[in-house]
DNA sequence: GTCTATATATGGATAGAC
DNA sequence: GTCTATCCATATATAGAC
C-alpha cells in the first residue's frame, strides 16, 4: 500500500474512532508512518485528506447495505440480515457519527457524502418495504417511507444505546425490538 | 445569574452544540463573559467543568421524560407524547451525542451519567409497556425490554437522520414510522 | 473572586532542501 | 515524493497581583 493510501486509510480510522474534531494531522501522520511533507504532498491539507476517508467509508457502507438489500429470502429475512449484519457495535458508524461533528457539518463538501450515504439508505430500504407490502408479505397499511426511516434511526440509535452501556448486547436488543414489530404478527391473522 | 453558573449553562450549550473535544477553555470563557482567573477559580479544569454540565444536561433530559412518561392518557398516549416532544432535533440529544466523543467516553466519572441516563430511561419505559401489554392494551407478544430498546434507539437515530439531511422532517418521519409500529393494529384483531 | 502574565504542547500549515 | 525547519494561533493550564 502506498502512502497516499496509507494516509486515507488512517485517516478513516481516526475518523470513526475519534471524528473529524478530535483528528489531527500530526495524529494521522503518527499513525500512518507518514511524515509532514507527505502528507501535504498528496493533500491539500486535513479538510482535503477527510473528505477522500469520509467518502470512501460511505462508499463502503452503501456496497455493504446493497448486499444485505439484495440477498436471498424474503424481504423480512433481507431487512433482517441488514440490521443484523456484522457490526462492530461499540465503534458505531463510521459515517452516522460524524453528523456529530460541528465541523463537518458546517462544511458543504465534507457533509455532502454523509447526507447522501442516508437519504440513499432510507430511499433504497423504502423499496424494498413497498415490495414487501405489494407482496402480501408485510401490513397493508405499513408506509414504506417512514417506516424505513424508523429502521435506520433504529440502526444509529442503536450505537447509541450500545456505546452508552458499554456493551454491544444493546445493539443487537434494539435491533431485535424493531424486527419483532416489522415480522408478521401470526397470531393475529384470520386463520 | 452568577459567573459559576453562566460557566456551567455556557459550557452545557457549548457540549450540546460542538462536544466535549470540540470545547476549548477559551470558548467557554468568551461566551460566558467569564475570565480565565475566574473559570479556575471555580472549577478544578475543564474536565470538572464539563463533568457539572453534563449531569445537569442528564438531570433536565430525565425531568423531562418523567413528565411524558407521567402524564395522561393510555400508554400509547404517553409513549406517543415522549418521542413527539417538542425538540430541536437538528440540535441532536445533548446527552446521546457524547457518546461519539472519545474523550469523554475514556473518562469513568464523564461517562457514568451518561450511562445512568440511557439505563434509566430504557428501563422505565421497559415499565410502561410492559404495563400497557399486561391491560390488554399492547400486543401480548411484546417484549418490553427489547421494544423500549428500539424505541429510544429511535430517537437517538432520528436526531441522526434530521441532521443529515438538515431538515427536522425526518425526524418527525422516523418517529412516526416507529409509533405507527407499536399502535394496535385494529384491522387485524378478530371483530 | 477576578485579572493579567506566563508557560508548554499541539493544531494546522508553508518553505525549501534533498 | 519525502524530510526538516519554521511559523502563528490555540489548548489548557499555573502563578501571583489586586
Amino acid at each position: 500500500m502506498d502512502t497516499r493510501e496509507r494516509l486515507i486509510e488512517t485517516t478513516r480510522e481516526l475518523l470513526w474512532e475519534r471524528g473529524y474534531v478530535g483528528t489531527s494531522p500530526k495524529a494521522i501522520q503518527q499513525r500512518s508512518g507518514a511524515g509532514q511533507g507527505s502528507m501535504y504532498h498528496h493533500f491539500h491539507g486535513k479538510p482535503d485528506l477527510a473528505l477522500a476517508a469520509i467518502t470512501r467509508n460511505a462508499d463502503e457502507l452503501r456496497e455493504r447495505a446493497r448486499t444485505a438489500f439484495d440477498g436471498p429470502g424474503t424481504v423480512t429475512d433481507r431487512v433482517t440480515a441488514y440490521l443484523r449484519r456484522e457490526r462492530d457495535a461499540l465503534k458505531g458508524c463510521p459515517v452516522g457519527r460524524l453528523t456529530q461533528d460541528p465541523d463537518v457539518m458546517a462544511d458543504p463538501d465534507l457533509r455532502r457524502p454523509i447526507e447522501e450515504t442516508f437519504s440513499w439508505l432510507t430511499a433504497t430500504l423504502a423499496g424494498l418495504l413497498a415490495q414487501g407490502r405489494a407482496d402480501g408479505e408485510l401490513d397493508p397499511a405499513l408506509d414504506p417511507q417512514a417506516t424505513a426511516a424508523a429502521l435506520v434511526a433504529v440502526v444509529q440509535g442503536a450505537y447509541v444505546l450500545a456505546r452508552a452501556a458499554g456493551t454491544a448486547d444493546l445493539y443487537a436488543q434494539a435491533v431485535d425490538g424493531a424486527l419483532a414489530l416489522i415480522r408478521p404478527h401470526r397470531q393475529k391473522e384470520n386463520h
